[in-house]
DNA sequence: ACCTGACCATGACAGGTGTCACGGCCGGCA
DNA sequence: TGCCGGCCGTGACACCTGTCATGGTCAGGT
């Protein structure tokens, strides 16, 4: 029996998951979170064999939670499941130590056996995201100009923004601009969205 | 038996939710679709009891869809299901004539119960959103404004919108500020957030 | 007929924004 | 040691934006 944990901020689907995979006769969810910060907490208790992961959740992000369980339990088998094909989450989970990742909009069947392939220790990734991510490459933004594209996303003004960062508005604009040239972007709206498609965040 | 159509475009969950929905006695799912214009063709084939819509979907609404599928065939019931809890998702649900509306935060018992209350022609909504609902009215901006709201999501210049529109720039300037200030916001990106968050879009 | 409100447009203006040039501070690296 | 690149700041400039006043058309309601 494969031992599984899951771990999704949406309950219905998290159940929804759990009833799919308590159909398979070889796997059993053992715990169910609905937070990052849960994670290894849970993990730690049902020492599960392979933890399913989102990436959007309150609290820890996925990412890193995956990150924390590989040095809590290096035997446990992680897979990634996400809502965005994202590239920069690929790298990111690859980098967090996780076997595994899906994008919930591949079939059913994908799901179950990628369960079965990471605990057999294989790695499982979508040959199409891999190209992807491999093409969009690392993010080309330093730490602050994530960080003010970060803030620059609920929509306040440069001076909203150089108040929050405790910056000049001089070097917030900076920011932004080189953040909006490195994105090949007009405008920082545009930037934001772009960075956000690729996971750069 | 209660013979249930599954609308949403993430194969994954929907699978999932096909299996726990499969569980129950009572309940048989005669159908899957990932879109939303498959959704009445599939109906009209399979004469569901009762139709589960998610709003986010390739090609037609979820709401739009609940809309049509209410005219082809009035004897369905329609639950909508979404991620998001907006307020304005709600309303626009019910008016599209569906009887029940669910979050994807919900526990999964909440989804099996929606069912059945639905299929014997009961209403089912969250009340903490339908306070909301109520709390946050209905939208107060006009179509136009809506419509450069949408545009405006992806971060073009006025330019950019006025020509996409067929509008002068400042027309589409007034619209916006019309927006922001109805919205009590002082930007387009802020204007555009909280239009989202509101369900407005 | 009158008024209201949504829609479109123009023009003008203050303030915000994006860009550039310049300079200084630091840590890493040959 | 010098060089480089990221980071922070200033100042200036052209341009874009948000706001306002004004005026016109058109549908709907009194």
């Amino acid at each position: 029996m494969i031992r599984v944990l899951l771990a999704d901020d949406q309950a219905l689907v998290r159940g929804a998951l759990a009833a799919m995979l308590g159909l398979e006769a070889d796997i059993e969810v053992v715990a169910q979170v609905g937070s990052g910060d849960e994670v290894v907490e849970a993990a730690r208790r049902v020492r599960p064999d392979v933890a399913l992961l989102d990436v959007q959740m309150p609290g820890k992000d996925g990412l890193t939670a995956a990150a924390d369980l590989k040095v809590a339990l290096p035997g446990c088998r992680v897979i990634v499941c996400t809502t965005f094909g994202r590239p920069g989450y690929l790298s990111r989970a690859m980098a967090a130590g996780a076997l595994g990742f899906v994008v919930k909009d591949a079939p059913p069947e994908q799901l179950v056996d990628a369960v079965r392939r990471v605990h057999a220790g294989l790695r499982v990734v979508d040959p199409v995201l891999a190209a992807e991510s491999l093409a969009s490459g690392a993010s080309p933004l330093t730490d602050r100009e994530r960080e003010v594209l970060l803030r620059a996303r609920d929509g306040g003004t440069v001076s909203d923004l150089a108040k929050a960062l405790h910056l000049s508005d001089g070097t917030v604009r900076n920011h932004l601009s080189s953040a909006i040239g490195k994105t090949g972007s007009r405008t920082r709206a545009e930037a934001v969205r772009l960075a956000e498609e690729h996971g750069w965040l």
